[in-house]
DNA sequence: TTTTAATCCTATTAATCCTATAGGGCAATA
DNA sequence: TATTGCCCTATAGGATTAATAGGATTAAAA
């Protein structure tokens, strides 16, 4: 199930997404409009920041702002970077990859090339869509 | 990520599909085998018999049993009991519909779409994989 | 130079969900 | 009727998620 913290980020993607280039929109604002909790959100777009999703602008007349065009955001990064692993189990991970330490064998498992099926469908659908097909 | 529920419920169900049909096994022996705590084990197991995937026998020589053979067993199914919705988002999801308090309208929104496309393949593998396919 | 408006950052709380355990009840078999 | 093993509910503890608090820092404007 999607976090609230991802399903928020996307809607303050989108949001920015709509706004002019590079004029930086507070934090309060998209809070505002999204109806969103303030401090929550502020956190939020400081992870989406650290990530190179966003840039900010401190002070006066600051906020955040979208750094590349929504075209060439991939939602396979912001799914990364909100909700984490897109694998359902981290055995079969490409960006946060763990060993079962109960399965002897990842090959021989069956759990295994499962999940590995469902990552490939997951990832090819968020690897070719961006943010600007979220917008309509 | 996948729960430890239905990672051992997985486990438990791909271990009575190499037994004898209709053998019931105990919880004891599945736990045991496979390194699953007993009382854990236990309410798993409750779990797939109440969803009509297992069936039990009391008393001395009891046990639990597949009910149906393992080709037979869709992994759609498994998944719903054990993890609950295949949908990331309940207002795409098919057997745990519930609207977003958020979205006016659902047909206007891109995570919703984006989310049951995720949703459509990600059924299309579960709905072609059985239990039976686990096992090589 | 001072005020004001913003983000930045860390810590903490509150709530929820997951994992595991406990203990007795109930049914079937020998 | 004793024993075996599932049935069921309750609950504890921990991990994760969601949200809040408060001040530090930076930049623009007065």
């Amino acid at each position: 199930m999607l976090s609230k913290k991802t399903k928020y980020g996307i809607k303050a993607l989108i949001y920015l997404s709509k706004q002019k280039d590079g004029i930086p929109i507070q934090i309060e604002t998209i809070s505002k409009n999204e109806n969103i909790s303030r401090k929550f959100l502020e956190s939020i777009l400081l992870t989406l920041r650290k990530n190179g999703l966003l840039g900010s602008k401190k002070g006066k007349g600051g906020g955040y702002y979208l750094i590349k065009a929504p075209i060439d955001i991939k939602m396979s990064l912001i799914m990364r970077v909100l909700e984490g692993p897109i694998a359902m189990v981290p055995c079969v991970s490409l960006n946060f990859y763990e060993k079962c330490e109960d399965c002897p064998d990842e090959d021989a498992c069956g759990v295994h090339s499962l999940m590995e099926e469902v990552r490939d469908s997951t990832l090819s659908i968020f690897n070719n869509k961006s943010l600007a097909d979220l917008i309509k």
